[in-house]
RNA sequence: GGGGGCAUGGCGGAACUGGUAGACGCAGCGGACUUAAAAUCCGCAGGCCGCAAGGCUGUGGGGGUUCAAGUCCCCCUGCCCCCACCA
């Protein structure tokens, strides 16, 4: 050995990841008989053809967890797929005029050579495409069992329309200004017939199960316990009176948080779509009340939940009786009532909730206060409405109780006199999953006159998508164009009938990958219950907190329903989960037009200026996007520097869950950091040092006072390393103790040989091998590792502390004089208390700053310091 | 309006159950090597005062608990995220 190589990591990367596919290094453990397994899962990409460095990120931080784990013994499922129906590849066909699978198959092609360039560990046998039959086929079978447990419905529902992408849009696909999340377009209201899954009625097991997840971030629980926006409370029924007072025999229903609240109610209010309005509404009020609903229906999203929201309303000249106190109340129609949560109808207590106490001065309806504050809030109560609890007042024979006792007192009255029961209601909606477009799953179900709606026999699955579907983009749902595909015989009666040409949202596809990738090549069923019980539930998930609500919302769904069926022995699928944060890049814009500005149009990056006008540019951090010039291309970084280099630097730059800003001169540090490896790795090999297979055998008593410093170097660092990758994930300073042990083994390099010596490059190496798998590859085999070829650093035993090595005969002592630090001391680190105190209260330091004085108190904390009070 | 989170050098970020704040890196500065530069190696580095020894000060602001607070408690300010007329 005498020319020392370049560390070159391109043909390095290649090399290796060519012999790891042939060598088959990736493939899923087998659980070993006395370790456990592992399920290491990353979001699934939807195939847009470009990798950007959130997926990096995202990939990179499960295959260092997939990596270790495997290291540690564990048997490791590590997979990815793709989500690959939506609306994307339906708009490329219809702008091109290419086939959906066609342009998706190309996307997918092109991503998976870049996330192999990046070294992943994944078994790619396992690869699922939610567009392939041989998925959408169990994903109709899923279907049907949803219909089957009676979870899978039809209704008429007002739905949003995309005029734009001819779609019905969920709710959360229309952002606040009431556009589409694609399309941008505004969003319209429309009355179709469309399949609903019946989430709510797991609503309460979804809101619960929270609290088992102590694995997820808090804030993903408490967003999704918003979501689901669980309230208790009561119905109750004011009955309806007639022109005289009399009852006219119906009832209005009401949902209230605050039946305590209930003498307060002076008035009713309905939502304006109530479908009860038009029997309720006078023959005076026909004409207001017509006008008042075409108002509010004309009226955009954005204006129903503009800044300061008004209060409008009409009275129907109906009125009702308050069941507990008796009186009259007048019935009112408007907007600030939402159809379609509780009942549609609130009662009005003007004293008790702000929105009423508004409307109610507006229109100047009476209000009444019933609940007295707590003496200390008396002031906080002056104005408005008093919406805490209290003691009530006016209030019948529940005056005098507080809110807590009236809740419960009215709430048996209302049940013993049949006018109110107890009620909860949720924020939560069922899922509309109908979708008016082509490249999606198809929903197997069939129309027929005789039977009604029938579901597609399992011996008739998949429904495939039938190719030369027209998609123009005009005219409605594709599928409903092509007669002879949704053509077929009635499968009870055997009549024509009508297969049904709604395609599903694509959360269907993503609600269950994660349990296919178990058993991904099943053929009669969509996995085995032994499969999906053995590798689940998915031990650590990792992806954006942009998917906190919806897909793991419908995911812990289906996995609850499925295990209704029998069909799996778990019911919440993901125990950890990390959101990482996104990454970020420099970005340019000029503050005067609001434009952004591609930085290689900027002459200076000291002084950036718009190129054309000279304006000085603004620079901040912002999410890579194509269209604010800010991009930086994975494959770009990985081609000048290696995968390896790419994969360090954003694991270090930030801690897994913030946010990252990139920047190009840490991804050199990070390129110097490894190559200052490389130059230690290759002194080590030229001063002839190898590394032994066998175990290294070590008598600390004859070791020199160098090797003794490095030995606790590297056990120091197997410590730190270990526990920042032990479940709360700190990549970034797992990383910084990996520079430390460098740093010290540079400083030691002359010193230290032999067993000593070995030690500290074969744990370098392999604690480096999750991190950067070329380089630690490569390294191991230079040292001599592997020249059998079989014996890959990815198949080492993660390194063990050896206590011993972390053990010393003195430690520093921090003397402080009331408090601040004026020092230390080494003492011998089994140093009693009382010898503690004595050697500080003896040193130079006490001398100095206690003046003679003996100190009032001593704090002596063992192994820290001692702390004299004067 | 409701809920959740964050605030530490020029920058990204460290800091165990309260116990030497600023690990590690980036940028910077000084030195060595070089004709020179790059690379590499050695060193310095929160701020203020001081030639130095050293001292004072310092984790968004204000109060508190404690021998001791970045860490715990209360109030305030600023920023980020989620939900939002949910009765």
């Amino acid at each position: 050995m005498s020319e020392s190589p370049r560390y070159l990591p391109q043909a390095l990367e290649a090399h290796w990841q060519q012999r790891w596919r042939d060598t088959d290094l990736h493939a899923t453990g087998v659980t070993p008989a006395d370790g456990g397994s592992f399920y290491a899962l990353s979001m699934f990409p939807y195939p847009s053809g470009n990798l950007h460095m959130g997926h990096v990120r995202n990939y990179v931080i499960t295959d260092v967890i997939a990596r270790v784990q495997r290291m540690r013994g564990q048997g490791v499922l590590h997979p990815m797929g793709w989500d690959a129906f939506g609306l994307p590849a339906e708009n490329a066909a219809i702008e091109r005029g290419i086939d959906p699978g066609f342009w998706t198959d190309q996307n997918i092609a092109s991503m998976r050579a870049q996330l192999q360039r990046l070294g992943l560990s994944i078994d790619w046998d396992r690869e699922i495409t939610t567009c392939h039959s041989d998925y959408y086929h169990w994903t109709q079978w899923l279907f049907l069992q949803f219909l089957d447990a009676g979870l899978a419905y039809q209704k008429d529902a007002s739905v949003n329309w995309d005029p734009v992408d001819n779609t019905v849009l969920a709710n959360e696909q229309v952002d606040s200004a009431g556009r589409s999340w694609r399309s941008g377009a505004l969003v319209e209201k429309r009355q179709l017939r469309q399949w609903f899954l019946n989430i709510t009625a797991y609503a309460d097991q979804l809101l619960d199960d929270l609290a088992k997840l102590d694995g997820w971030p808090e804030r993903v629980r408490t967003m999704q316990a918003n979501w689901i926006g669980r309230s208790t409370g009561a119905e109750l029924q004011f009955p309806l009176v007639d022109g005289e007072g009399q009852p006219s025999g119906t009832h209005i229903r009401i949902f209230t948080t605050r039946p305590d609240t209930i003498y307060g109610a002076t008035y009713l209010v309905l939502a304006p779509e109530n479908p009860l309005v038009p029997r309720l509404t006078s023959l005076a009020q026909q004409a207001p009340v017509q006008d008042f609903c075409n108002q509010v229906s004309r009226q955009s999203e954005q204006e129903r939940t503009a800044e300061a929201i008004p209060k409008r309303g009409v009275a129907l000249g109906s009125s009702v009786r308050n069941p507990a106190s008796g009186e009259l109340m007048p019935i009112w129609i408007a907007d600030y009532v939402l159809a379609d949560y509780g009942t549609g109808a609130v009662m009005g207590v003007p004293a008790h909730d702000q929105r009423d106490f508004v409307f109610a001065s507006q229109y100047e309806l009476p209000l009444r206060r019933v609940i007295v504050p707590p003496t200390s809030d008396r002031d906080a109560a002056g104005e408005g409405a008093w919406t805490g609890s209290g003691v009530l007042v006016n209030s019948g024979r529940f005056s005098g109780l507080s809110s807590e006792a009236a809740t419960a007192a009215i709430l048996t009255a209302a049940q013993q006199e049949g006018w109110g029961e107890p009620r909860t209601s949720y924020r939560l909606r069922d899922w509309l999953i109908s979708r008016q477009r082509y490249w999606g799953c198809p929903i197997p179900v069939i129309h027929c006159d005789e039977c009604g709606t029938m579901p597609v026999p399992q011996s008739q699955l998949p429904v495939l998508l039938p190719e030369g579907a027209n998609l123009a983009g005009k005219g409605g749902s594709p599928l409903a164009q092509i007669e002879a595909w949704w053509t077929v015989d009635c499968p009870q009666c055997g009549k024509q009938a009508r297969r049904e040409t709604d395609t599903m949202d694509t959360f269907m596809c993503s609600s269950w990958y994660f349990l296919r990738y178990s058993d991904p090549h099943n053929t009669e069923l969509p996995f085995k219950r032994e499969l999906v019980d053995h590798w689940l539930p998915v031990d650590q998930y990792v992806g954006g907190i942009e998917h906190a609500i919806l897909h793991l919302l419908y995911a812990r769904f289906f996995t609850k329903v499925l295990r209704d069926r029998g069909l799996l022995g778990f019911d919440e699928p993901f125990k950890r989960l990390l959101t990482q944060g996104m990454v970020q890049a420099l970005t340019y814009k000029n503050p005067q037009s609001g434009k952004y500005v591609s930085p290689d149009d900027i002459a200076d990056p000291a002084d950036p200026r718009d190129p054309l006008s000279g304006v000085p540019l603004v620079t901040f951090y912002e999410k890579m996007s194509k269209s604010k010039y800010n991009g930086v291309d994975p494959s770009r970084v990985i081609e000048r520097y290696g995968a390896d280099t790419a994969r360090m630097f954003i694991l270090f730059k930030a801690p897994p869950e913030k946010d990252l800003e990139w920047d190009d001169a840490d991804v050199e540090g990070q390129y110097r950091f490894l190559n200052r490896i490389w130059r230690l790795v290759d002194a080590a090999c030229q001063r002839g040092l190898q590394i032994e297979i066998k175990p290294i055998e070590i008598d600390s008593r004859s070791l020199s006072d160098a090797e003794v410093e490095l030995r606790r170097a590297v056990h120091t660092a197997i410590a730190a390393i270990s526990e920042d990758l032990c479940g709360d994930y700190q990549f970034n300073t797992a990383i910084a103790e990996l520079m430390k042990l460098s740093n010290a083994m540079h400083t030691h390099q002359e010193s230290a040989s032999g067993p000593v010596a070995c030690e500290a490059f074969a744990s370098l190496i392999i604690l480096l091998a999750p991190f950067a798998p070329h380089l630690a590859e490569e390294l191991w085999l230079r040292m001599g590792a592997n020249q059998s070829g079989e014996n890959s650093v990815h198949l080492q035993t993660w390194p063990r502390v050896d206590p011993t090595a972390l053990a010393k005969e003195t430690i520093p002592l921090v003397i402080q004089v009331k408090g601040k630090v004026r020092g230390s001391l080494q003492v011998p680190v089994d140093a009693d208390l009382a010898s503690l105190e004595e050697l500080a209260l003896r040193s130079e330091i006490a001398e100095k700053w206690l003046e003679g004085k003996a100190p009032s108190r001593v704090i002596v904390v063992p192994g820290r310091l001692v702390n004299l009070v004067p």
